[in-house]
DNA sequence: CACGTGATTGTTGGG
DNA sequence: CCCAACAATCACGTG
């Protein structure tokens, strides 16, 4: 798979209220994010990835949620095309970055995985932007990007970094993206973790506390090598990945580990349970009219909350497509979010629905009320505090969600990748809060985006190719179509700004990519 | 008692 | 009222 070249041009939005920052991605296509962190001399840490993302407009918004003010240098973005692979840049240049072939060399077994072969068994060697040097980087991430807004390419072995390879939820499905999944490598310096050991306080940036939430094995993953390899691990006792100390380029092995994580973690197996649907044909006990009614779970309440907006973006999704999604979005929220999402309060309180009350009125495009109340700062805090991303686990159904993003050539990855980004960075937490806040317009010129801190950020994006064909992503072809008529192009009416904000799974926004099987969003320490 | 499995409930919307 | 997919929870059975 050709890893593209991290291309300069997102644009980081910090949220205020966030000790650190939360920045937005807009992305088309399927892709694998990493992001590789430099602060100072080290690599701070490594993002995950989106995994199983595309736009349903062709336009992915992903989050990163980072616990202190980052610079992000860039973000970069391959699109495949069936044929092709293009990364797109800010500038809107599509260029092409590698054919289909490519990708397709590397026909991982990982079906139902999510989690992707630490490393990547085919794939060449990806081509990582980099900073030829730390510094350089620094400085050029955080004053500007080169010229051509590229980053000199290095190659992460010499740097000594471990490569993680992040298989992108696509993979789920066996047929999706088995063999082109996109893998990302990440790239993470030894000393990431003493980095946060410094840092006192439940950042939710801790390794460990991530670590110990993340269901994704990519930032599991992640997470645990940068434990390991820092030798730091001393927060969390046993990351998940733990054993991963080496990243082995064995799928299989990862695949358990993601399997007895399940397990052990309880986090919903891939249920099994096709029997269910054996169910009794009756259902007996209906339960006496007298018992009181137990609340509400949360995930009833997440799913009335975010099934309007996928519906709204996606009117001929059908329940089951929206269930999926819902389902995928609600595995990457963090236990926090999910505790402290709005349900809780709902379903504590008698009132259901607080979202939807608290917020404007629901907007069927963009909002997601429920999302929007995540992004309360209690709610960023818990995610903060561990909330994990999501769990890679699960595989979507096999229908897809998306309609036309694949089947069409990406559109010109033209669109600004980071543009829904700016517009949320002034905003008060609150304000953006509600995703009310008009849709974002992917303008190509996003605001810079406001970094306090000198910290450099590199970031890379590493694309998994979008489905190249509707054979290969069976759900994406077998979205209702008309998708791609709402919103082509970056210029996806998305609310993406506020939307984003609140929704830490990186999922893009409804609006914007509501249909995205589980993306991961990506958290920084 | 711990664990696994199945059943139930909840979400929305259409038939 | 049932069904769709999914998650959470509870009840029950087994070791």
């Amino acid at each position: 798979m050709g890893w593209g070249v991290g291309v300069p041009g997102l644009q980081p939005i910090e949220d205020q209220e966030l000790s650190g920052g939360l920045i937005k991605l807009a992305i088309s296509g399927i892709f694998s994010l990493s992001l590789l962190i430099m602060q100072q001399n080290r690599t701070e840490a490594v993002a995950g990835a989106f995994s199983r993302c595309w736009g349903f407009c062709g336009m992915r918004l992903g989050f990163l949620l980072l616990t202190r003010p980052w610079c992000i240098a860039g973000v970069f973005q391959q699109k495949f095309d069936g044929e092709s692979a293009y990364v797109g840049m800010s500038d809107g240049n599509p260029e092409l970055l590698a054919t289909s072939q490519t990708y397709n060399s590397q026909n991982e077994s990982n079906e139902d995985y999510e989690i992707p072969p630490i490393t990547p068994p085919n794939l060449p060697e990806p081509s990582l932007l980099h900073l030829g040097d730390h510094e350089a980087g620094y400085h050029s991430l955080c004053h500007g990007l080169t010229p051509n807004g590229l980053l000199p390419a290095y190659s992460y072995q010499a740097m000594d970094l471990p490569a993680i390879m992040v298989s992108n939820m696509l993979a789920q499905d066996s047929h999706l993206l088995s063999g082109q999944l996109p893998t990302i490598q990440e790239m993470v310096h030894s000393e990431v973790a003493a980095y946060d050991s410094g840092r006192p306080g439940p950042l939710l940036g801790r390794p460990a506390m991530l670590a110990s939430h993340m269901s994704a094995l990519s930032q599991s993953q992640l997470i645990s090598q940068m434990g390991v390899r820092s030798g730091i691990a001393h927060s969390s006792p046993s990351p998940p990945g733990s054993k991963s100390a080496t990243p082995s380029p064995s799928s299989s092995t990862q695949e358990e580990e993601s399997e007895s994580h399940f397990k052990m973690s309880g986090e919903k197996r891939p249920s099994a349970d096709p029997g269910r649907k054996a169910k009794n044909p009756k259902k007996k006990k209906k339960k006496d009219p007298n018992e009181p009614q137990k609340p509400v779970s949360a995930y009833a309440l997440f799913f009335r909350d975010t099934q309007a907006a996928i519906k709204g973006q996606n009117p001929s999704a059908t329940f089951g497509d929206v269930s999926k999604i819902v389902a995928s979005m609600w595995d990457s929220l963090g236990e926090e979010q999910k505790q402290s999402s709005p349900d809780q309060g709902e379903t504590k309180n008698p009132q259901a629905n607080p979202p939807a009350k608290m917020l404007p009125p629901k907007q069927p495009m963009y909002a997601m009320p429920g999302l929007a109340s995540f992004l309360t700062p209690s709610d960023l805090q818990a995610f903060r505090s561990g909330a994990s991303p999501a769990s890679l686990a699960r595989t979507l159904g096999s229908k897809s969600l998306l309609p036309g993003l694949n089947a069409s050539p990406p559109p010109p990855p033209s669109f600004p990748l980071s543009t829904p980004l700016h517009q949320q960075l002034p905003l008060p937490p609150h304000t953006q809060g509600t995703l009310l806040s008009p849709p974002v317009s992917m303008s190509p010129a996003p605001q810079p985006p406001i970094l306090p801190t000198p910290m450099a950020l590199q970031v890379q994006l590493a694309v998994s190719p979008s489905p190249p064909g509707p054979q290969d992503f069976p759900h994406v072809s077998e979205f209702p179509s008309g998708s791609g008529s709402r919103s082509p192009g970056p210029s996806n009416p998305t609310s993406s700004g506020d939307w984003d904000s609140s929704y830490p799974s990186g999922e893009c926004g409804i609006s914007t990519c509501s249909l995205l099987p589980r993306d991961k969003s990506l958290y920084l320490t």
